[in-house]
DNA sequence: AGGTGTTTGAAATGTACGTTTGAATCACAA
DNA sequence: TTGTGATTCAAACGTACATTTCAAACACCT
């Protein structure tokens, strides 16, 4: 029965967390190193650099998440007939709540850190996510292609960037939002309850009927087909 | 004809390019007036603060948009029978187009300040809008309900946020977005035509079925009522 | 116990930041 | 032209940052 962590780890969980809620840029090494009780040098002793520090810290859930989410999409992929939308989308809730198992609240974790390397300008983890883990993304882009087969190829790039944001931009901002809903309705919202709501939410927005829209701004009514 | 900008008016141009691009905290004064090609003292003579400066420059947009998008918004209100989530949401497009008048790139550069505002961390900003604006965006909450009658006030909520997210994030990466899209697809995309894009998906988005869901996560199917 | 390679510690290095200072320069009315 | 308040300027202030250094402490094997 050894409490005692190790140096290494003591680091990553500190960073983690002050990443997520502060960003990379924003948070110090001497704050990490600071609430993890170690050593302001042996961030760079274990690690080499802060941008490492910040791989490493990422590293710890990709590892876990990006295989599972591979054989997912490789199981859909084999199936005799096309999936729907929210078929393909809900693959991502089990493996994302077995981020917990890394470590408490991993899943919300990984998720603010997620969108704070979309938001920071953090050029080498673009880099770095992309390089290890790009060809995993392209199977669940054929997925959606086979669920929406309507959908034009130019309408389904942007939309999945549309949902990309929604899902990175809520993550970044979680706290403060818990918060807010928390104090005006009375709703204790955690991780699985937000990834919950985002899936009929995404699944009715990939899905909507394509505008036949007046491309230049006139008077005219901007949408088609949209009467609720 | 007077070519000569205002000292004020030079540092509040090179601050919202740089302060979208890399975010408030991330960019620096010395920054700033390099670009502006102004004295570095001249943001403190002027402005005061760093603080003051960012606040300064969302200013500028809000004091245009937030007035045109009160009036729309009543205009909403005062109508006879509840009107449909498509016209509720297409009252944003001129109003946010429009600030194309107040500088080049205006609608593009305000709604990637505002998602610096919400995913770097200042206080003081979500303080000043709200304190500013808040009783604006009120009346919108209220035209999104009675456009959706059916949809609770915490999922309202939620959907809210996830669009806001859609919407800052893709202007955050629009250029990139807009790149990518005119070489894989040909398409000429401007900040108007994503604008256009984002409605329908939005529309769909919000007005989304709610899910009846298994809260705790078995190997039951994750939605109902979803199926394509 | 002694020796060796690993890890930790306190201190220093050099750089960048926001802000302040006080003199120099400007615009312009008297 | 002279005087005055507004603006600009170069320089400096104090603070915080990531990273480096090197001696001290540690762990572990023989």
């Amino acid at each position: 029965m050894t409490n005692k962590l190790s140096t290494q780890h003591k680091i990553l969980d500190a960073a983690q967390s002050l990443f997520a809620e502060t960003g990379f840029n924003d948070t110090s090494l001497r704050q990490i190193t600071s609430q993890a009780e170690v050593n302001l040098a042996s961030v760079n002793y274990h690690f080499g650099s802060k941008k490492e520090l910040i791989q490493a810290v990422l590293q710890r859930y990709l590892v876990v998440l990006m295989p599972r989410l591979d054989q997912e999409f490789t199981r859909l992929l084999a199936a005799q007939q096309a999936n729907n939308l929210s078929q393909v989308l809900s693959v991502f809730v089990k493996p994302l709540l077995e981020l917990n198992k890394v470590h408490q609240n991993g899943t919300r974790i990984f998720l603010q850190l997620l969108g704070r390397g979309y938001t920071d300008v953090q050029g080498h983890l673009r880099w770095f996510f992309n390089h290890n883990y790009g060809r995993v993304l392209d199977k669940l882009v054929l997925l959606v292609q086979q669920a929406c087969p309507d959908l034009p190829a130019g309408e389904l790039f942007w939309r999945l960037h549309f949902s990309l944001g929604t899902v990175v931009f809520t993550m970044a901002s979680n706290e403060a939002l818990a918060e807010i809903a928390e104090a005006d309705f009375n709703e204790k919202v955690d991780i699985e309850g937000v990834i919950l709501r985002l899936l009929p939410y995404l699944s009715a927005a990939i899905a909507a009927p394509v505008s036949t829209v007046t491309p230049i701004s006139h008077n005219a009514p901007l949408l088609a087909g949209e009467g609720r």
